[in-house]
DNA sequence: TCAGCTTCACCCATCAATGG
DNA sequence: CCATTGATGGGTGAAGCTGA
C-alpha cells in the first residue's frame, strides 16, 4: 500500500514515506529547515507548528505542570499514522498525546506512573456532554460536606470548602478510585474540579494563589492572603465546573475513543499493550529533577483521595541515571511498535542549556532495534511561569523542544 | 575535629498573550 | 474588559564531604 500519497477524510496527509525529507524541506512558516550535524547527529532546526497560545483543540486547556503542545503530537500523528492506527504515550502526563490521538480517530494508549493522570485524561476520552454535567451537578447535595481538613481554610472560604467535600463524597460514590466501572459524568466533573482548586481569579475555588499547574504550600498561601489582605471568598462550585466544562467543550468532544487505554505504572514496564501493535510513540519523559511533580501535586492527591507518598515518581539527578532510565523506557517501546513505526521523544534544554538530553536519549537508543533518523528542534518564543521570579521569558529553562525521532527496524 | 569547599533542600508568589 | 494560560532558577543556609 502506498501511504505516502494516501489523504484521509481528516485532510491529513498520511504516512510519509520519507518523514526526514518531509522535515527539511518544511517551510511552514516562511522559513526553511536549518540543517547541521553536530558530533555525528543530525539536527532540523525550524519552526515547525504555531509559537501562539491555546490554538489547538479547546478540549486540551487543562492545567498540568510541564505539558507540550498539542500540535507536537498532532505533527507526528498526522505524518506518520492513519485513521485506526495505534498512538501511545509512556509519560503522558495531562494525555495531551492520546486524547489528540483521539480526536483524528486513532486508537489511543496512555501510561504514567501518577494516578493523577488516568483522573485528567480518562474523561476526555469518553463522550460527555454539557446537559448531562449541568444535570448531574443538580443532584449534589452541596449543603451535606463536612470539614476534614481545617488548614485547607487558607485556599477556601468554609462554605467553599463544605461544598469541596460535599463533591468529594459524590464522587467517592460514582467514580471511586481504582474501579473500572466509573460514571463519565462523574469521572468529568472530577477532572474539571482537579483544575480548579486552586488559582488566581475568579474562575477557581480558591481564594487568589498561584496557578493550578504549581500549587503552593499551606503556609505560602497564608502569607499571600497575608500580604493581599484577603480572606477566601465563597465559591458557586457548581457554576464554576459548569462554566469551565462548557468552555472545554466550546470545540466538541473526542469521537468517543475506541480501544483506547490508559495505565498507571512504570513506562518501562507495560505489559498490557502486545508486542508489535504500536504503530507510533509522541512522548516526552520527565527532565532530570527540574519539575517537582509531587509537591505540585499535594492539593490534587487531597481531592482526589490519592495518598501521595504512595506515588513513586522517579527523580533522576544525575545523566547516567537518567540515560538508564531512557534506555529501559526505548527498549520497552521498542517491543511495543511494529517494525517500521515510530518513536518522537521530546526533550527540552536544562541547566540553562548546559545539559543537552536530545544527545543522552541518542546514546539510549544506541544497541536498540531503532533507526536514528536525527533530532528535530522546534525552535519559538513563547512565554512562562518563569517570569514570576524575575527570569525573563526565552533567557533561562526550556525554549525549544528538542525531538529525537527513531524508526523501528 | 575542623576549615574549606560542594551539594542539597527549600523558598519565592508575574505578566504577556489570547479569546470570549 | 476580563478570565485564563504558562517545562523556573537564583538565593540562602544547612548538611555533607574531603583531607590534614
Amino acid at each position: 500500500m502506498n501511504r505516502a500519497s494516501s489523504l484521509e477524510s481528516s485532510g491529513h496527509p498520511v504516512a510519509t514515506a520519507d518523514l526526514v525529507a518531509e522535515i527539511r524541506d518544511f517551510a511552514g512558516f516562511g522559513r526553511a529547515t536549518d540543517v547541521e550535524d553536530v558530533d555525528g547527529i543530525r539536527y532540523f532546526v525550524n519552526e515547525f507548528w504555531t509559537s501562539a497560545q491555546r490554538k489547538s483543540h479547546a478540549i486540551h486547556e487543562i492545567s498540568y505542570r510541564a505539558c507540550f503542545k498539542a500540535q507536537l503530537p498532532e505533527f507526528f500523528i498526522a505524518r506518520l499514522t492513519r485513521a485506526g492506527d495505534t498512538v501511545h504515550d509512556p509519560f503522558m502526563g495531562r494525555g495531551t498525546t492520546p486524547v489528540q490521538a483521539a480526536l483524528m480517530g486513532r486508537r489511543a494508549l496512555g501510561n504514567d506512573i501518577n494516578p493523577l493522570s488516568v483522573l485528567l485524561t480518562r474523561p476526555r476520552l469518553a463522550s460527555v456532554s454539557l446537559g448531562d454535567v449541568m444535570a448531574a451537578l443538580e443532584t449534589i447535595d452541596w449543603s451535606g460536606g463536612r470539614i476534614g481538613r481545617t488548614d485547607l481554610l487558607a485556599f477556601y472560604h468554609p462554605t467553599t470548602l463544605r461544598r469541596l467535600e460535599a463533591l468529594r463524597a459524590w464522587l467517592a460514590a460514582r467514580a471511586p478510585l481504582g474501579s473500572t466501572e466509573v460514571d463519565p459524568v462523574a469521572d468529568w466533573i472530577r477532572m474539571v474540579a482537579l483544575g480548579r482548586l486552586s488559582g488566581h481569579s475568579s474562575g477557581f475555588f480558591s481564594g487568589r494563589s498561584m496557578p493550578p499547574n504549581q500549587a503552593v504550600s499551606i503556609r505560602s498561601q497564608l502569607r499571600i492572603n497575608e500580604r493581599l489582605r484577603q480572606s477566601p471568598p465563597k465559591r458557586d462550585v457548581a457554576r464554576i465546573i459548569a462554566r469551565k466544562t462548557r468552555s472545554l467543550l466550546r470545540d466538541g468532544s473526542a469521537a468517543a475513543a475506541v480501544g483506547s487505554r490508559l495505565l498507571t505504572g512504570h513506562a518501562s514496564r507495560t505489559p498490557q499493550i502486545a508486542d508489535g501493535s504500536v504503530d507510533l510513540v509522541v512522548t516526552s519523559p520527565p527532565f532530570l529533577d527540574i519539575v517537582h511533580y509531587a509537591a505540585d501535586n499535594w492539593l490534587r492527591c487531597w481531592f482526589a483521595g490519592i495518598d501521595p507518598d504512595r506515588v513513586a515518581i522517579d527523580m533522576h539527578r544525575t545523566e547516567e541515571a537518567w540515560t538508564d532510565m531512557v534506555a529501559s523506557v526505548l527498549g520497552e517501546q521498542a517491543r511495543i511498535l511494529r517494525s517500521g513505526g515510530h518513536v518522537a521523544f521530546e526533550v527540552g534544554e536544562v541547566r540553562s542549556g548546559r545539559v543537552l538530553l536530545e544527545r543522552l536519549v541518542w546514546r539510549a537508543a544506541e544497541g536498540l532495534p531503532f533507526e536514528r533518523l536525527g533530532v528535530m528542534v522546534n525552535d519559538q518564543d513563547f512565554t512562562k511561569t518563569a517570569n514570576c521570579w524575575g527570569v525573563a521569558n526565552g533567557s533561562k529553562g526550556t525554549n525549544s523542544n528538542r525531538i529525537v525521532l527513531l524508526r523501528r527496524i
